[in-house]
DNA sequence: CAAGCCCTTGACAACGTTGTCTACCCCTCC
DNA sequence: GGAGGGGTAGACAACGTTGTCAAGGGCTTG
């Protein structure tokens, strides 16, 4: 800026209103200021910017893994609305390690991003409150934060979605129906299993409850056990849509009913078409970052819980009585 | 880091030391110091690092749609990489206009990323000389740059590809395959387009050509046309993976052979599997990566041009001849 | 005991920007 | 003609950090 300020030869200033579109510059001294911006090729640097003015414009955003389509859907939606307000998006994958979750949003604030958008990995954010105190708003998506924590909040029905399923697998004439879910640590897949109990009640058998990574030979493994039982499921729920997809794999063939949490591409091609009770993860991430942006405009009433219904989808698998 | 200082009844540089984990400070002090940080939820303001050295150790990642997982699956390798390297990952999409390409990357330079890998969407790039003459690598991948600039480009085979996929429908008997692709002005499309044709040679048929955006509604108007000659296709030929599921959803259950270029979670779980060409967009994230980083290590040989191969996998749909 | 060295610490400038304040010119109006 | 005002322009400090240089104290060594 300096360089160019001598080559148009008039004060540091008169560049930085030129580049800040700021009034009060004289139409010919601005022109003969571009033309010198051109030639020089400069560009302004946003970090002595930011360090002067003490706002990034920039969001942070923490997800699971990128390569997940239910986040990576989350996050295209994040960044439409981020940039919709003009500011840029930082955004990690944490790889449901809570280290590096932590890590990721140590190294967001230390880049002063003015807003977070978290999907935790962890269930300890104590380390998130001298950053809280500091006035950063934080929005927690998919998953809650740790005890002790309390801020925005944006969930999707899990409970209610998973009794959605599973009374679709009931109506349908099923009793035995299996849950295959990945480890209940997790908050999502502990609630899904909640909700599955809750609508099953007396017909709950602990023997068809397998939780645990989606690993194609684990989860071979536990479907093979319950089909082997006296009394097999007739019916499964799994508990999100990788499970589905790897669930679909172990059967090799076998159809027994189905119904997964999630949708997915290619569900309605499959034969027959996977039912399934589907989040939306595009408005999930609409929904948190319009919040995170209604705090940044100066809302600070209470900290919201919002919670997104799901929509079952019904495409055949959850239908028959074949098992 | 000033009130941190005085807390501990240091000097600004102590902290600093500290901070940076340099040597030369006593441990009872630097004890001192990390209690007062601690206790005052101090983290380093790192426009202000950023500022004084002059580096970032942050690299600028520009693709297509996040949502996309060829994209998605890059960007997970790219941002692994740069995270070994200690570095963090700015990412953007692009949406396929040249204006959003130009302004991410314009915006990935005024914050001074140390480098950029692109997946362009436009075909002039000459606006990123400046950049490139003050010295940031920057790699191009999946498409190459626009005319008058040479820098490193990590591309598929797209035309070996292209004809390994025809040559594998021509072995199995077919003599009349489509081809439905993006629209030509797109790199990789086009390049496809060529391998397709130079493969079939004499077969080539223009009426069993059809090259637009992947809307459900256009596809199935284009095969239908074709299926309704009086010598219809009897293999088709997808040019990604967007079109396959496209064309796969268009055919409503009709099976025509079909190869399709990009493998696809599922292709395997369809019936007949889906054949495809499949091109590894992990690694390409991969060697994108590693190639800028050797660059920012001061590799400044020549601009290298990396064509990886693509791996035909055959799982059903291409080898039978139904039509 | 003095010279010299290492260990620890601090003072200060500089990075590139922008907010504030001031200076100047030309015009209008009394 | 002088006072006042709007339109332009610039000087300067400050943002929070780190590189450079120098200073002080305790130790070893001749």
């Amino acid at each position: 800026m300096k360089d160019v300020a001598s080559a148009a030869g008039v004060a540091l200033k008169t560049v930085s209103r030129v580049v800040n579109g700021e009034p009060g510059v004289h139409p010919a001294t601005a022109e003969r200021v571009r033309t010198a911006i051109d030639r020089l090729g400069y560009s302004r640097n946003e970090s002595a910017r930011v360090l002067r003015r003490g706002t990034t414009a920039t969001i942070g955003l923490v997800i699971e893994d990128v390569a997940d389509p239910f986040y990576s859907g989350l996050s295209r939606a994040v960044e439409a609305v981020v940039i919709d307000h003009g500011c840029l998006l930082l955004s990690g994958s944490s790889g449901e390690e809570p280290g590096r979750e932590r890590e990721l949003v140590e190294t967001f604030c230390a880049r002063r991003v003015d807003g977070l958008i978290v999907v935790p990995a962890g269930d300890d954010h104590t380390y998130l409150r001298s950053e809280l105190e500091a006035g950063t708003p934080v929005v927690f998506a998919d998953r809650p934060p740790g005890a002790g924590i309390d801020v925005d909040t944006v969930l999707t029905d899990n409970v209610g979605g998973a009794r959605q399923a599973v009374r679709h697998l009931l109506v349908h004439g099923h009793r035995r129906i299996a849950f295959l879910g990945d480890d209940p640590a997790i908050f999502t897949a502990a609630e899904r299993l909640r909700g599955y109990r809750a609508e099953l009640g007396g017909l709950f058998d602990e023997r068809l409850v397998s939780m645990r990574p989606p690993a194609l030979e684990s989860v071979r493994a536990d479907l093979e056990r319950m089909l082997a039982l006296d009394d097999p499921p007739t019916a499964l729920f799994t508990g999100n849509g990788r499970y589905t997809v790897t669930t679909l794999r172990a059967l090799a063939g076998r159809r027994p009913a189905l119904v997964g949490f999630d949708d997915f591409e290619l569900a309605d091609l499959l034969d027959p078409g996977v039912s399934v009770v589907a989040q939306d993860p595009y408005w999930m991430g609409r929904v948190a970052a319009e919040l995170l942006f209604r705090r940044l405009r100066g809302d600070s009433g209470p900290p919201e819980h919002i919670e997104l219904p799901v929509r079952l989808i019904a495409r055949g698998s959850g239908e028959t009585l074949t098992g």
